[in-house]
DNA sequence: TATTGTGCTGAACGCATGTTCAGTTAACAT
DNA sequence: ATGTTAACTGAACATGCGTTCAGCACAATA
């Protein structure tokens, strides 16, 4: 039954990587044993091994993708805040309900991670934190916006739109075009414009 | 080194849940093992069990002696819209920075709930989310507020207070009143009052 | 057909887990 | 001095953990 993944690698295969997200999402990544992340794949623990060095890295991988791909996919700013902005608030929810699990995870494992792994995926979510705020900066000493303090503002919006992740769910009463709409309104009001 | 707690006791005793609180927001629940709060404690493993009847019940009395002071301190509204969504604004800052762990363990922790455990937990959340939306449901109304989706308006102003304890710390750049009057201008500008 | 390779098993390693309980200790009441 | 009781220890229970590794099966190569 080969499942032709890889060989004693130095990072996570993907059918490995699969199984961990779904159950890291699930109860979390203490609580889940490598012997349940072997069933998940359909081989046993010792196989998992073959695939990625420890279970550590299997966590860490998962952030790490998912950070970099979040600052991969992130529109570059047109210089025009106000769209900036919208793109931001658009591309932020339409990305993270396509990626819930991992942004689940990347939210809440960040504890379990080894010290140097922690630092780096914080410099990642810093990094988009940061286009953020540039956008926000940019508006407001244009007199688009109108913020009482671009840091604060910065980390509400984002608080703000991550919340999406905690309530929608694919068929409720809103499709994912109205909640961003919706997000929208109350994001442009907020700072002011 | 008699610590009198209680004996055999049905929910937690107070000695026993502060060294659980601690360590859960430290580390989590899945990875925090009895020993470890005896340990805190200053006690052996087996004393815990006249203290509390299992790990599970230490989790869910935090949680849900937290969701019950959170809605029993809440305040009354007065019926004055504008008003009511400040208090409610700055209430919530306040009583968030206050107990910093609870609310980490109580928004981190829910997965590893037992089920009939979580859903009380979930309806004592509830409680307090439909107080939120009465407010911004009268304004809405009376014409005060301008708010696109009172259900969406609610989560996300509550998804963006509670952020403010994952960046907060005290002796920071911001005081308290500082960042409460912040975020309540930004909440009634996201609200269009 | 013989030889190599890889992909995986299954058992084992030492250690930690939540929980129970027979017994020790110390304070108090009689 | 004796009896009582509550607080606590320390060892034990069965189970599970992350990780390692000798060996096996099978596909590809020679």
């Amino acid at each position: 039954m080969a499942r032709k993944q890889g060989s004693h690698a130095k990072t996570t295969g993907p059918l490995v990587r699969a199984a961990a997200l779904r159950l890291f999402a699930r109860h979390g990544y203490a609580a889940v044993s490598m012997r349940q992340i072997a069933a998940e794949v359909g081989v046993q623990a010792g196989a998992l091994y073959l695939y990625t060095p420890d279970k550590q890295t299997l966590l860490f991988d998962l952030m790490r993708e998912h950070m970099e791909t979040l600052l991969a996919e992130l529109p570059a700013p047109s210089g025009e805040p106000l769209r900036d902005l919208q793109d931001f608030a658009r591309f932020h929810i339409r990305f993270h309900l396509d990626r819930s699990d991992l942004v689940f995870i990347a939210y809440m494992e960040l504890r379990n991670l080894e010290p140097e792994n922690f630092q780096v995926i914080e410099r990642l979510r810093h990094r988009y934190e940061d286009r953020l705020e540039a956008i926000l900066r940019e508006g407001d000493g244009r007199g688009i916006f109108c913020i009482p303090d671009q840091k604060l503002a910065t980390l509400a919006v984002i608080a703000m739109l991550t919340g999406v992740n905690t309530w929608y769910r694919e068929g409720g009463r809103l499709g994912r075009a109205e909640v961003e709409a919706i997000y929208w309104d109350m994001i442009r009001k907020s700072v002011g414009a």
